[in-house]
DNA sequence: GGCGGCAGTGATACACTGTAACAAACCCGC
DNA sequence: GCGGGTTTGTTACAGTGTATCACTGCCGCC
């Protein structure tokens, strides 16, 4: 689903991706300080990936810096709990949506004009994946699928205007 | 398929890489200059993904330095021309060994084991994936799809070892 | 209480990737 | 030869990510 500016109830709110980061954690035993939580409020509040430069400016204010580089290992925890996506095309990274499988197929569709991304899963498309793989004979580890385009409520509005 | 360490004839060797290259060129009238010709070689020659600072490196010698905007500039160029395709998750470019449609859904099968990359296409994959986009209300322009894991060649060499 | 290990964080420096800007060289038709 | 477009050289810079070390806070143990 697209993220729309002032409108992320679509799959649930920024309390709710910080509560469902939270425990996530808690059941598997891991800590959600802080700094994780400020980033993943970050990533979760703005309706377009951020990059980690992005958020470290965000997060910091005058008086309390907080490096990039504090950010990254927030945002490499926040990833192997499967709790935010590295988009790759973008070099930024986004709140996970679904709370879905780690390694699922899963596709990420970049609006180019609006920013937004959303997260797309399809069993026809990991069967089309799952049998072009084996037909060259590749046994998949992980994968990276990301379209760029125009989201429906864009191209509405570039139709209307 | 996959490009084995001294075996690169499966889909075209060197040679046949550079003489597409330049035929497209001249057919459409672009130049096909010694730099671009230099890069388009390195990047065929390798076994794997290369990054425009390892082609830089590659074709520097004593007394003549090509600098990695030099590199990036040829590769722009070639990647225009549907010659060489970058894989984003590597930061690296490879030769086209196939010579598609630009803009054809091609999924990069990326070997961690030995680093060779090969380019797989699928009726099925695309239908999947058009299917997928179309259900999202998703307008397409670009897609990057790449896979990570083990091509067959190294699997079996795992097994046996 | 003191002590030692461990995870998390801060801070600096650095490597890698890519681009902007401008000058020089080159090519080609006039 | 000249003018204009293309290509390349050169420098500097922006953006992205990592290595390293020191420090802190916490918890279990002696
Ligand atoms: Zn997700
Ligand atoms: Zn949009
Ligand atoms: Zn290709
Ligand atoms: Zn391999």
């Amino acid at each position: 689903m697209h993220r729309h500016e002032g409108h992320d109830a679509c799959h649930g709110d920024v309390a709710d991706m910080l509560a469902r980061a939270e425990a996530v954690c808690r059941e598997r035993g891991l800590q959600f300080t802080p700094l994780r939580r400020e980033v993943m409020e970050a990533v979760a509040e703005a309706g377009k990936a951020q990059g980690a430069y992005d958020i470290a400016e965000k997060l910091s204010a005058p008086g309390k810096r907080v490096a990039p580089v504090s950010v990254y290992r927030a945002l490499d925890f926040l990833m192997q709990q499967g709790l935010v996506h590295r988009i790759a095309s973008r070099n930024a990274f986004i709140p996970c949506a679904h709370g879905h499988a780690p390694g699922e197929g899963v596709v990420f569709l970049i609006c180019r004009t609006c920013g937004g991304v959303d997260e797309a899963s399809s069993e026809m498309l990991e069967d089309g994946l799952d049998r072009t793989l084996k037909r060259a004979g590749f046994t998949p580890a992980h994968s990276i699928l990301e379209v760029e385009g125009d989201c429906g409520a864009c191209r509405e509005r570039q139709q209307a205007g």
